[in-house]
DNA sequence: TCAAGGCGTTGACTTAGATCAATTCCAGAA
DNA sequence: TTCTGGAATTGATCTAAGTCAACGCCTTGA
């Protein structure tokens, strides 16, 4: 792989601790890979064969049943994905593909495993790891659980505010459609969803937002830092 | 604690191939108690002191936002909550409380990241569980986002069905209210889900069910092993 | 330059599921 | 035994959200 994608790989806290020796061993079993946009990665049910880390451009992870499909999460850099089935050496959950042209880098399971025996530390930060991810899902199935569509935007919208700084203003960071499965309603529900929100400032123009009453929209959004927060 | 109940707790996976003195570690320094039915083990948004495993009874693990609930999980013996909290030493994201009265062994969180320092085996078996355990949510957040609720009914009788022998009975092991929260639905609307089943072989009896087709229910319910298997 | 196709929006309508209220049916306490 | 309160069911109604269809508006590509 090109080594200036190395440090990116390094500073992963998944990838930060552990030895040097191992960390190359990883790297040297890895293919590092470009990808054209919608490809489809993996699928679910498949052995799980790699860990993958999204370098460049963005991957979305869905399940599919009964001719139904839903968006389950997306991965940006530096972010890795389906570590438990690497793990537990079982088949996908989830299914994959890039949503643009995509670098992607491909450990092989045995690898990861082979390495999580022999390095403490790298043990240790799976687990973290693997923490952190079973976290994200419960608040997301808390979020879905708990609240009607409106209120999950409403959420949305707060958190891709702070995350962009606070400006008052905040640009989708996908598409509408997939943001809507991702939400857990259609487009058009989506739609109707931002016109709910007209009335607490929301203005919307394509993937721009402007937050014009950040306070009466968090009245509304009530945001709970156990949904909400991603790093409690 | 009393020995007879011992090997119960040796006999979980977590606790199965780790050392004995490292197991002795933590059980000398676990509390075992009995607490009366209703009672709120622990409240979301509390510090992880402790890992609990429940030795007798029945533990609902829950949530709460904006003055809505939700059942998010039940815990029978022997099975053990909360791990991935005491791990990242973080706050509970569920709350729990006793279904009835039940008897729960504690361990302390400090003690349980000492040992999974100390011990590989240990160290392994967490992994495997926590993976385990993400690995639930997520089918769980799949069957919530891609289904109907008689559809998520079906399929949870299917599984009953198939845990209880495949004798065309089964019991409904919690009553009908927490079953409803659980599957994400009303109660009142559980019992007209299961009247949408009686065509298909679906007798109900109190919390007693007998499925008299299940060849139907199967085509309804169109069962996905990503989804409703437990062990892959 | 003009299609052509995809995304997003809107309107009309349907449907799944929630809510509210009333009733029945127990199981446990007095 | 009777009383009582919670669980479950049922009916009536309401609401959130999905579906279907039409349309505008881009972008892309010939």
């Amino acid at each position: 792989m090109r080594s200036s994608d190395l440090p990116q790989v390094r500073s992963l806290e998944l990838f930060k601790s552990m030895g040097d020796s191992n960390f190359d061993t990883l790297m040297q079993a890895a293919y590092l890979q470009t990808f054209p946009s919608q490809l489809e990665l993996i699928a679910e049910g498949d052995p799980a064969d790699f860990l993958y880390v999204v370098i460049e451009g963005c991957v979305e992870l869905f399940a599919r049943t009964n001719g139904r499909e839903s968006t389950m999460g997306m991965v940006h850099p530096v972010g890795t994905f389906i570590l438990a089935a690497v793990l537990k050496d079982a088949v996908y959950l989830m299914s994959a593909r890039t949503c643009r042209r995509s670098k992607v880098l491909m450990v092989p399971s045995e690898n990861i495993r082979e390495v999580f025996q022999r390095d403490e530390a790298f043990a240790r930060a799976i687990v973290v790891e693997l923490a952190s991810c079973y976290r994200t899902v419960v608040k997301e199935h808390k979020d879905l659980k708990l609240r009607t569509a409106v209120e999950r935007l409403a959420n949305r919208l707060l958190r891709y505010h702070v995350d962009q700084g606070e400006s008052g203003m905040l640009e989708l960071p996908h598409d509408k459609r997939t943001l809507a499965s991702l939400l857990g309603m259609t487009p058009e529900n989506l739609s109707r969803a931002f016109n709910t929100l007209k009335p607490y400032g929301v203005v919307v123009d394509g993937n721009r937002i402007s937050l014009d009453d950040v306070e009466a929209l968090a009245t509304l959004a009530k945001p709970n830092p156990l949904i909400d927060d991603r790093n409690t």
